[in-house]
RNA sequence: GGCGGCGUACCCAAGUGGUUAAGGGAGAGGUCUGCAAAACCUCGAUGCAGCGGUUCGAAUCCGCUCGCCGCCUCCA
């Protein structure tokens, strides 16, 4: 089956193929290690998570690089805000985006460059671009020339003449054209800088991803990805200088997710509608927050609702359960196959350019079949299906844990934040087995009430009594 | 001002020319159950912002109108 990308560059959708054979080589714009992450960017990490997933899952070897920007201007804000050091600031926020990182079950990237440890590479890239006329040097700092590159405005689709009549920025007046962007900035008194041709100084912003992606993947690269508010100016930028060095094309494929907003806003700062990754977490399962992104197309935007996080919660629930109740009813052997079916079915409507609402519905359509089979006893073929199954749950993402594990994290979770313990909902659960036992429904029901209204729900299962949270 | 996107059931959300408009959540009825819960079954939009048009046929293409949003400046 075929994989569908929609590229930005072309504005549809394209049919995949690799420059190379098997091999896939994607460079994702990862954060500005600055401050705590936020939801935002946990949809774009998501988003390329899958993607990654996905690739895997088709057999490509995939170098995959994500990038830290632990070098800019708000980083050193941060720093003079908080009388600190911007390194300092950066390996700060850097161990908190492991952490969340890990929270949120994203696999590690291939690489992880830091833009402070490519300075070497960024100064050279800088001269490739000087010797060919292509940057200019004002003071100590330097410039791009965007005159020089004929296929500026490609990726964003504009026009110079378009962008200067809309320019609102503050023009540097030093600058040939009101759209040249700085390569090299010279540092100012009491700011971090690297000794450079043209003085102490620091790398611009666009820079470090052009000269990274090109040491780890070479150039031409296959896929090129971030959030949606990236394509101008920061990629057309990147395409600029690595194409104006080189002469040849930049990234094949760019793929921009959507963005996510709070109550139709943006998230910023100033509104202070900020919600942090860690703070979400702390309500929420990482695996509901997936299935929540996964139920809405990459690139469409999201208006982000803790209420539809509840909604996907219950429904990445039931996944666990169906799962758990096989894993509880059918004898797993070894040297089943994996349906391969339900794995077409799958790649159908992965392919077109990463349906994953598509693939949740189907998901869920093998839920509900899978549970007819088990209430009619019919356990014939169900082993290869479930296999199926889990295995999409992993390329998603969505079934990193045991489902009993996913259960009682919830479970754990609901009992802390009530201040209820396990043993004591135990021994109702006794007594009430005890109740029934001896046919005193009015006495079971009373214990099962008490439950209730603790947020505890009981089920009388053949196997005995199970319990829940909420 | 320029460029782009969106408006589908109570909520979320697929579907971009052709049999009965996915899926999830909520709701109603039923099977099962001591009663429940879970699971399963059934039912929920003669209609896809509105109005015209093209077509044998449109949520899907074209035009206009209304409403909402993004980018053009740091931003995932």
């Amino acid at each position: 089956m075929s994989l569908q990308l929609y590229n930005t560059l072309s504005g549809r959708k394209e049919l995949f193929v690799p420059l190379k054979e098997g091999e896939v080589r994607m460079y994702v714009c990862g954060v500005t290690v600055y401050d705590s992450c936020h939801i935002g960017h946990a949809r774009s990490l998501l988003t390329f998570d899958v993607l990654w997933r996905y690739l895997k899952f088709l057999g490509y070897h995939v170098i995959f690089v994500r990038n830290f920007t632990d070098l800019d201007d708000k980083i050193i804000q941060r720093a003079k805000e908080e009388k600190s050091r911007p390194d300092l600031i950066a390996a700060r926020y850097i161990r908190e985006f492991y952490r969340d990182s890990a929270a949120l079950g994203l696999l590690s990237p291939t690489h992880e460059p830091k833009a402070t440890e490519h300075i070497p590479e960024i100064i050279s890239l800088i001269q490739t671009l000087e010797q060919k006329g292509a940057a200019y040097r004002i003071d100590g700092d330097v410039f791009f020339s965007v005159d020089r590159f004929p296929g500026y405005g490609k990726l964003s689709r504009r026009r110079l003449d378009e962008l200067e009549a809309g320019a609102r920025v503050e023009i540097d007046e030093r600058k040939r054209s009101p759209m040249d962007f700085a390569l090299w900035k010279a540092s100012k008194e009491g700011e971090p800088f690297w000794e450079s041709p043209w003085g102490k100084g620091r790398p611009g912003w666009h820079i470090e991803c052009s000269a990274m992606s090109t040491k780890y993947l070479g150039q031409p690269f296959d896929i090129h990805g971030g959030g949606h508010d990236l394509i101008f100016p920061h990629h057309e930028n990147e395409i600029a200088q690595s194409e104006g060095a080189f002469g040849l094309p930049f990234a094949r494929y760019w793929i921009h997710n959507g963005f996510l907003n709070i109550n139709q806003e943006k998230m910023s700062k100033s509104l202070g509608n900020i919600h942090t990754i860690q703070e979400i977490l702390e309500r929420h399962e990482a695996t509901a927050l997936r299935c929540y992104f996964l139920a809405s197309h990459y690139r469409s935007p999201i208006d982000f609702s803790e209420q539809g996080l509840d909604e996907a919660e219950k429904s990445v629930e039931r996944i666990h359960e169906t799962i758990d109740r096989v894993d509880r009813s059918v004898q797993s052997s070894n040297g089943s196959k994996l349906d391969a079916g339900v794995l077409e079915a799958f790649r159908q409507e992965m392919g077109d350019d990463l349906n994953t609402p598509r693939a949740l519905a189907f998901i869920f359509e093998e839920i509900r079949s899978l549970n007819r089979m088990l209430d009619e006893g019919r356990v014939e073929g169900l082993l290869p299906r479930v296999l199926a199954l889990k295995r999409l749950g992993e390329v998603l993402g969505l079934l990193q844990q045991k489902p009993e594990l996913f259960l009682s994290r919830k479970r754990e979770r609901w009992m802390r934040s009530q201040g209820l313990s396990v043993e004591a909902v135990e021994e109702l659960i006794t007594r009430r087995d005890k109740a029934r036992s001896a046919k005193q429904w009015s006495e079971a029901d009373r214990i099962r009430t008490e439950l209730q209204e603790k947020g505890i729900t009981l089920e009388d299962t053949p196997g005995g009594t199970i319990w829940k949270v909420r």
